[in-house]
DNA sequence: CCGCAAACGCAACTCAAAGTTGCATCAGGT
DNA sequence: ACCTGATGCAACTTTGAGTTGCGTTTGCGG
């Protein structure tokens, strides 16, 4: 949670930027970032709006920053013994996150903002690279059970497994339900297991792709 | 092109109001949403600050509406007789769309305002229901080839092809690549002979299925 | 082709929020 | 207990949203 670096990590500054920090996404949950004021922020953290310019040069970093903390949460990652299951129980719970109010505004936010080379766009790789890291193994284990074709790209699988879920918020504007989870959950059984996610040339060759 | 009822359909209102929405795309294009300013689209159309207040009420009203304009446009179905090509097809104009400065651009725009229940939130439901009906031939045809199980949703199988590239436009920020494009057809071309997209209780049960 | 009203240009405002500066004060580590 | 970094505070500049009043242009109907 502390970034490396800091002068003086002891109480005070350590507080005051989580204080901050939080209430970026309270503001940001509440009112979306374009209605975001660095004033109402510093008043929401009890802090003075002087000390948020001291410690974050301008708006779009401190919201970036904000937004690369909260993301740093880890998720309970599924171990049944059975990729069909595991992938259902992935997908609702990213269906569970990208419901909540916060966690809908703060994605709404990074989708919003992934070009702006100097803030979200920084953090964007290194926050998606740690999350599938996390995917890494569950789909190992598959692949030893023999689920799963040898090769299968975890990235792959877990992008292909999530990216309806994000399509329904951040494009159609649907409502998502357990039923459409459910459904990018076996669609992406499906295709992981006709080998669509095994890169070409790795390991044997795509197994039922008559394309 | 020109919305029902306006009161002088006559030459200059008409011009004024295409100048100006068509200024906006080139704005965010150029600056995106953020950094657009009301001001400057007025100096690029050619025409004064008050006018455009004048006929939007304000900013996000009239971004919202030059959007739903560009995305008017219409998209060249493929039918080459087999759905595999075609959905692959599918995925590399839609590809090439989000690629373009404008595309990605007006995509990013919309992905990060999909809430605002006033302005974008109002045009995305239609805006997607026109586009998606443009794809209820292709697969109509597919299935009366016997290629698709009878009953799968066209909504469903485009949302699912297309979900991986704004997943990648938005989300993870990475490059969009024909590969990928490809990979997103694949993916979803299996799903579909799977019967993934076969509502519960339609036509015929899911073939293949064995979740 | 002429007059009337809608649409536009223009200037001058208000208001809110971004970001800055100088100085006084407080609090944490040694 | 001291010293320095961090904070509070007030006063500023600047930019852009949105408004108002008035004079001018332009399109459309007669």
């Amino acid at each position: 949670m502390n970034q490396a670096g800091e002068i003086r990590p002891g109480g005070r500054t350590a507080r005051t930027r989580a204080a901050v920090l939080a209430a970026v996404i309270e503001e940001l949950t509440d009112h979306g970032w374009d209605q975001l004021s660095v004033e109402s922020v510093a008043l929401r953290a009890g802090v003075h709006k002087t000390t948020v310019y001291r410690r974050w040069r301008d708006k779009n970093t401190l919201v970036a920053e904000a937004l690369k903390a909260a993301a740093e949460s880890r998720i309970q990652m599924p171990d049944t013994g059975d990729i069909a299951q595991d992938l259902r129980e992935l997908a609702r719970i990213v269906r569970v996150l990208l419901t909540s109010r916060e966690g809908a505004a703060t994605t709404r936010a990074l989708a919003g903002h992934s070009h702006d080379t100097a803030g979200v766009g920084q953090v964007l790789p290194v926050l998606w690279a740690a999350r599938l890291a996390q995917v890494e193994p569950v789909v190992a284990r598959a692949v030893a059970r023999g689920q799963l074709p040898v090769g299968t790209s975890p990235d792959d699988l877990m992008k292909h497994l999530t990216a309806p879920l994000f399509h329904r918020l951040l494009v159609t504007a649907e409502p998502l339900t357990e039923a459409s989870a459910d459904q990018a959950a076996a669609a992406a059984l499906v295709a992981a297991r006709a080998g669509v996610f095994v890169p070409p040339g790795d390991g044997r060759a795509a197994a039922g792709m008559d394309l």
